[in-house]
DNA sequence: TTGAAAGCGGTACCAA
DNA sequence: TTGGTACCGCTTTCAA
């Protein structure tokens, strides 16, 4: 009663998950060549002997091993995720299911598979490396990059395609990325806020490392500018966008020597944190207290539903996956067409949280 | 200035990330067969070849070709992933984010890459047959099973190595498989509840074909027949595991002809929606409803920290995940030496919410 | 201890 | 419109 015992009586059906091409090929009595062109979308082939080449493999449950495939044509019809492990909790994260439910949205369309390698972090680099000189994916998507990142120089000299999920600040490099306008969505958020009358504003962010955290400071900063405050560094907190670091950040901001009327928080996880922070405070949002949040249209957290007690600026990871990776195809296509940019605006949603200073 | 434009210049280089054998082989003035002999720690090999192999191989940047290797070993060091698209929402979701952390673990000790398959909904089987027919991975991790699951047959009869994420009840076929003792996790979340003195608790739990939450419901009527209550069917809601779908389930309870005072929930994100439906019915948690949720450890929401103003039952997908995966290697290497089943258990947590009537 | 050559399962060129 | 055949890059007998 062993499930795969079965695969010992047959080690050759073992190494395959099936038939190959040239069993195939005696048993319908065609030759490889014609079965392959028939199978490819060949023009030459005549469409009844196309029509037989498919009947059959359907019947006989025939199909092309991938790993030929890509060695005699030199694409191996997946694109490469690099995922950080264990020592950076913003990547393997419920953000990054819902951009790889994007990208796989693109991918199934164009037929390819996702590889998924995983380095533990500081070796990011080597990871790239072997996975180009590896040779399995004809494609990369990277994510998460920092102010400077290193990586860039790598890929651009390593020559494999490749999109960026979020720019790098300080680099200089021509590189293709899709990101979300960050700096705009804070500059508007941090407006509203000012419009409704608040002069403390607070920012709770992501990783001081991380360029979109960098960006989103910009805006936030550009708008209080724009309204004669300058920005107080006292004001601003960085740290992993998650419920404990939310938390910890509001409490601290609230038991400050400026307590602020308004949050600024840059993920749902982070604002679950500072709405805990704040009702142990004695503070009702809405009421005490503005929060505006960014939101990346989590899914699994909501379903499209509205963001409960907060007002948004709602953005959609789940499309910057699809769009990167649509761009990433067009790469692979065509790699003289780029490198493309793409700036996703996040859409405004005024939610029930907004007061209280309204004055 | 175009990012990939360095790509077309050497087709070859396109073709593969590196040099190949024979050049390597060529340049360092050994023969194909030796290299690969001493790459791949055969005995033969003296010792002082095999580190001039390996110091050439570091020094001109050669790795050996994935695809071809496993073409030649019919290995293809990958493991692959099916995920059901868009109809799910319970699939692409956080939960799964830390399962693959998990997984991945396991990989890079075992050197082996992560392969997503993403599916139409509906057309899963077909998704498996095409995945092992291709021949791209050395064996599969299933998800998300059904109380009647049909993948199991089509596995078995397929005959590459995997292992399950969860169980299906009602199959009675050999299978391996990793779960969370859900059953015995509810039964004791339930008594806990039965041991505070309430006598009217709800089970806001997730979709109903899914194994997990089957299980769950059995394990929480187990308990109430316990102590002597005739579980109310009216009293448990089942659906997706979100905060909309918590949020509308404990709201249409609270509004109902028995009010409970007790919520057994299957989800952190259901268990923001129970919240919040609370606060809106003037009911503040730990005071006038005690709230037990079964918390998958998310470690992107929580970081290990204490879930507030909860209490919990906590389980761990990461290590489901380095589990499952762990178990699918030794039945990669072994097959006969299966199915293998393995039974995670859940930690109780004892939160801030526990109350209100410890009669 | 090393090397030559035959696969692994396809694709694509060239000839028929 | 079809078929023969030389690769793709590596592993693995078999012989030296």
């Amino acid at each position: 009663m062993f499930v795969c015992s079965c695969v010992r009586e047959n080690e050759k059906r073992f190494r395959n998950g099936g038939m190959n091409l040239r069993e195939f090929s005696k048993k319908i009595g065609l030759s490889q060549t014609t079965i392959s062109r028939a199978m490819n979308g060949h023009p030459e082939v005549k469409e009844a002997t196309r029509l037989r080449v498919f009947e059959a493999a359907e019947r006989l449950n025939y199909a092309p091993n991938v790993r030929a495939k890509a060695m005699a044509t030199g694409r191996s019809m997946a694109i490469g995720h690099i995922v950080p492990l264990s020592s950076n909790p913003d990547m393997v994260n419920p953000i990054f299911s819902d951009f790889l439910a994007g990208a796989g949205e693109s991918c199934i369309r164009h037929g390819y598979e996702i590889v998924l390698a995983f380095a533990e972090h500081g070796r990011l680099d080597h990871a790239y490396r072997a996975l180009v000189a590896k040779g399995g994916v004809d494609g990369l998507i990277v994510h998460d990059p920092v102010l400077d990142d290193g990586r860039i120089e790598i890929l651009n000299d390593l020559g494999l395609p490749y999109v960026m999920h979020g720019r790098s600040h300080r680099v200089e490099l021509p590189y293709s990325w899709v990101d979300v306008n960050n700096k705009r969505a804070f500059e508007r958020a941090t407006n509203f806020l000012l419009d409704l009358g608040h002069r403390k504003i607070a920012l709770v962010n992501g990783r001081a490392d991380a360029d979109f955290a960098a960006r989103r400071q910009m805006g936030y900063e550009s708008a209080l500018r724009g309204a004669g405050i300058e920005p107080e560094p006292a004001m601003v907190r960085s740290g992993p966008m998650t419920e404990a670091s939310g938390y910890a950040a509001a409490r601290d901001l609230l038991a400050g020597p400026v307590r602020p009327t308004a949050f600024l928080v840059s993920s749902i996880f982070s604002a679950y944190g500072v709405r805990r922070a704040a009702e142990e405070a004695g503070l009702t949002l809405g009421r005490d207290l503005s929060v505006v949040i960014f939101d990346d249209d989590i899914a699994y957290l909501r379903n499209g539903g509205d963001v409960p007690r907060f007002t948004a600026l709602r953005s959609s990871v789940h499309e910057a996956g699809l769009r990167a990776s649509d761009l990433l195809f067009r790469l692979i296509a065509e790699p003289a067409s780029g490198p493309f940019a793409e700036l996703l605006e996040a859409e405004f949603i005024v939610g029930q949280s907004t007061g209280p200073v309204r004055e």
